[in-house]
DNA sequence: ACTCAACCGGAGCCATGTTCCGGATCCTGA
DNA sequence: TCAGGATCCGGAACATGGCTCCGGTTGAGT
């Protein structure tokens, strides 16, 4: 009996030991500082800085996010959902096509920020594997959602992947610093991506 | 008199003397190790196995090319020449818009092909600025000729710069590997972005 | 208070970009 | 042909950054 214990306490699921105390707060201390240095540095900032920044020693920082790219994943993953989120109050405020290109556009204005996000994304290294597939996982069916509603609505003429679009998108967003002008760039190019959506043949 | 010499040979042009063979020799051989290298590894590869390959020692790598960036800027210019050059041909033998089309598709099959330069190109890392202006300086020209004619014979709708244009389409040819998948997916996204310089109105 | 699993810190290992410099090599002038 | 010296070569060594290891510490049940 594997979850038997000696005090049957209301709840002894799963794990033995509830986390301790001051894991829990090394933890939140680690992703705050990360949050900070990835701001300031972009996400190729050295590991060790997120840790003296934080407080603790490389090998707390790692005992809770193995490979460097958990730790970038777990930062971005609260604004992803909020990304994500912000689509239902978008498509109900707007008709399917104007949707799908407001949602594209908050989108691009969260990658644009992200110094180095998009970079790492699509950088071909497996590390960040993770991080692409949670970005697959719950932005995509977004995605897909505003581009069904939208073909449906003949607001767009042309056929694509909603993964295959986020990627796109994400890749446009690439390149410059904190230089308003990239994200404007970025910005331009994307709107010429969804104009292109609107084509009336491909080629 | 610093151009004078005891020898006033045919030319004395410049400097002193001229690159001793050896030297020349190795430029080669890193030149053609690194070719071979940058298609199997990717431009990541590390500087050493050039030099390995090439079978010099990495001091003599970094006397001719004092940046891992300038070894790769050296690899690829023969090739973005062939990609520039390649314009005049389609220009002679294609309408305006449809010149602009092929161009392009012509660049995104030499970027999608090399694996990690497009990222290199835009990775923020100042390291490959020279790589990048290279870039500009031969390939933008080209481009903005191919968009001036496009726009003259009204192929065209939209007003980009041709920088501008360059980098999303380099952009979009990120990630995956050898893959042919991705290459037919930035083709896909690279033709989508064609599509929208068509659109009617931008937003 | 006692026990022990979980946790902490940072020294240390490995890989990779880059520099340094003693010694080998090639061109020049005679 | 030969000496002189600029040029070049090689690889040890340095710097940096990701990641591991392990002795010592500490929180949480009893």
């Amino acid at each position: 009996m594997p979850t038997s214990r000696s005090s049957t306490r209301s709840r002894d699921r799963g794990a033995s030991r509830p986390t301790r105390a001051d894991a829990r707060q090394n933890v939140d201390a680690l992703l705050e500082a990360a949050k900070a240095v990835f701001a300031e540095a972009g996400v190729n900032a050295p590991v060790r800085s997120v840790a003296e920044r934080a407080g603790v020693g490389v090998g707390t920082l790692y005992r809770h996010f193995p490979l460097r790219s958990d730790l970038i994943s777990a930062v971005f993953r609260r604004e992803m959902d909020a990304c994500a989120d912000a689509a239902t109050e978008i498509e109900a405020a707007f008709p399917p096509g104007e949707a799908l290109d407001r949602w594209i556009m908050r989108f691009t204005q969260f990658v644009a920020t992200k110094r180095g996000l998009a970079a790492a994304l699509h950088s071909g290294d497996p590390a960040y594997e993770p991080l692409a597939e949670y970005f697959s996982t719950r932005l995509a069916p977004t995605l897909e959602r505003l581009l069904v509603a939208a073909t449906r609505a003949d607001a767009i003429t042309q056929d694509v992947e909603a993964t295959e679009l986020l990627g796109a998108v994400a890749n446009l967003c690439h390149g410059g610093g904190p230089d308003p002008r990239s994200a404007e760039h970025a910005e331009r190019m994307v709107r010429l991506l969804l104009a292109g959506l609107r084509a009336p043949q491909l080629t």
